[in-house]
DNA sequence: CTTCCTCCATCGAAAGACGATGGGAACCAA
DNA sequence: TTGGTTCCCATCGTCTTTCGATGGAGGAAG
């Protein structure tokens, strides 16, 4: 009941991953923890909102997977920014500042 | 197709009409106006996403409504912030600083 | 009289996030 | 060997929010 309380920004879990990747390929559970690590515990994304996610970089052409093995021996997908992608984290991450200079704007 | 650019930030509005109402009573169309001119036109809130979200606040009891008569004699419902959508104020005000240092973070 | 602006409101579509759920494989402890 | 825990994949159904399109009504202006 009532209280919203959703564990991220909508609109921004896109950017969120892009950024990610920025650092090099990843797998699904790994882009989960190392958001959850950086951000202090406050972005918990679920896999439920990022599976799906990642369907749609993949299906824009904004990311790449392969499967390997991850560091501990077990299957993984493993994700990859594309030129694509980059150009998109570029623009959403204008977008988003862009935006959140607005609301300062209004906020102030 | 393709290009998906959000007039505002999902999951901001309230927020955004909670702060505008701080500053007094206003109606709708006002609300919209405000924000657009306080953002320098960056958020462009239309009244298919505004109405609905004035319903929202008001079922939940953030707000209330009157009906009376615009600076230019027409007619027009005004809004008025209620204690509890004060309250609520607050709390959006610090989950969505929350939220954008937490991403601020990651994109470090 | 016609057109523009103000101000209200709804409907249907699309998108995004999430809880619940399911499974397989490795690792560890009892 | 059995059972639990962590890692890692993924989907389905639901809810919520946003938005384009649409439709008025009344005042102001040309």
């Amino acid at each position: 009941m009532g209280t919203n309380n959703p564990e991220i920004l909508p609109g921004t879990l896109d950017l969120l991953i892009l950024k990610s990747l920025q650092r090099g390929k990843m797998h699904g559970y790994g882009i989960a923890q190392h958001l959850k690590s950086v951000s202090d515990e406050v972005l918990q994304v679920g896999e439920s909102s990022l599976y799906p996610a990642l369907q749609r970089l993949l299906l824009n052409g904004w990311v790449e997977a392969e499967w390997g093995a991850s560091e501990n021996n077990r299957r993984a997908r493993y994700y990859t920014l594309t030129a694509f992608g980059r150009k998109q984290l570029q623009r959403e991450r204008a977008e988003f500042d862009r935006m959140v200079l607005a609301i300062h704007k209004v906020l102030a």
